[in-house]
DNA sequence: CATGATAATAAGAATTATTCCTAATTGAGA
DNA sequence: TCTCAATTAGGAATAATTCTTATTATCATG
């Protein structure tokens, strides 16, 4: 990324902030820094090692709170389903998946249209596909309305 | 699922076991039955305590190598992209993901087809889609040249 | 059916990833 | 400038996963 697309995504990070109510650390612009110039979907370790090189004091604990901060608020994604452990899937038909951010729950759906979906060439490029999958995230049902009641 | 189902589907197991050289053990069909078993992609915990009822002195190592192995052997699969720690994300232009199971190399792809897939009614019932990813596993080209060397 | 080679297991220690706790610091509005 | 809530550093705590080692069980072969 050209340096001044990395400043303009700086500021509109800044704005972002402050309508969030988001108070502008240093810490906090060069945490989001690190993951917008980090091409290949660094965890928070490589993060954190990024930027120990231009705040030497930061705290391994200050990269996770700012990432799942700036997570929840949209500002940046987390690769997958966000699950804290491995889950297992006995289904080895062709399916889909429905995963609550919240709760973790998990559903199975499945799709003909999304059946026989053109992967890209350019996706050949990168390796040999073995498995696909579309991955929904959302909030279920369930936690939809007890985040109302709040 | 229907027990003469879960009956056949083991036997299905079995075989699988012995074409692939496992020894057929009780832990291993224990751990599989709980997987199938289990409708909601139960994680290594789960399955555990699911499979303790009725080996009582299964270990939790037990449990994990043979979910692991499985999964080696396409018997079942991990939900996911099978990471081993979150990895985030600071590209929020809708994408989509090549991830490799073996080095965790993650690559970004976009496709237009798959940009405006019909979510199936279905999957409305279950909650509140917010994003929708196509994840697409497999071995990236370097990892697949270094397998071969053996 | 006995047996030996080898894969698999149990148990607990070790490792790795992530979160929590607390005291000190800092950003931003009054 | 002053104040206060948000944020931070650092280390302890927790949770997830893997490793180590001695023992046991599977299964091919005699």
């Amino acid at each position: 990324m050209k340096s001044v697309d990395i400043t303009h995504r700086l500021n509109v990070f800044q704005e972002a902030c402050e309508r969030l109510g988001l108070k502008i650390t240093h810490q906090r612009m060069e945490i989001y820094r690190a993951v917008i110039m980090t091409e290949n979907h660094p965890d928070a370790v490589s993060v954190y090692h990024r930027v120990k090189k231009r705040i030497p004091m930061i705290s391994l604990d200050t990269v996770y709170r700012n990432l799942k901060l700036l997570a929840k608020h949209g500002l940046i994604s987390i690769v997958g389903l966000s699950q804290e452990s491995l889950r297992f899937d006995g289904n080895m038909t062709p399916h889909h998946h429905f995963a609550c951010v919240k709760c973790g729950m998990i559903r199975d759906f499945n799709s003909p249209a999304i059946g026989h979906l053109p992967i890209p060439e350019e996706v050949k490029g990168f390796g040999s596909p073995v498995s696909v999958h579309l991955e929904v995230k959302g909030l279920c049902a369930t936690c939809k309305k007890s985040s109302r009641r709040n």
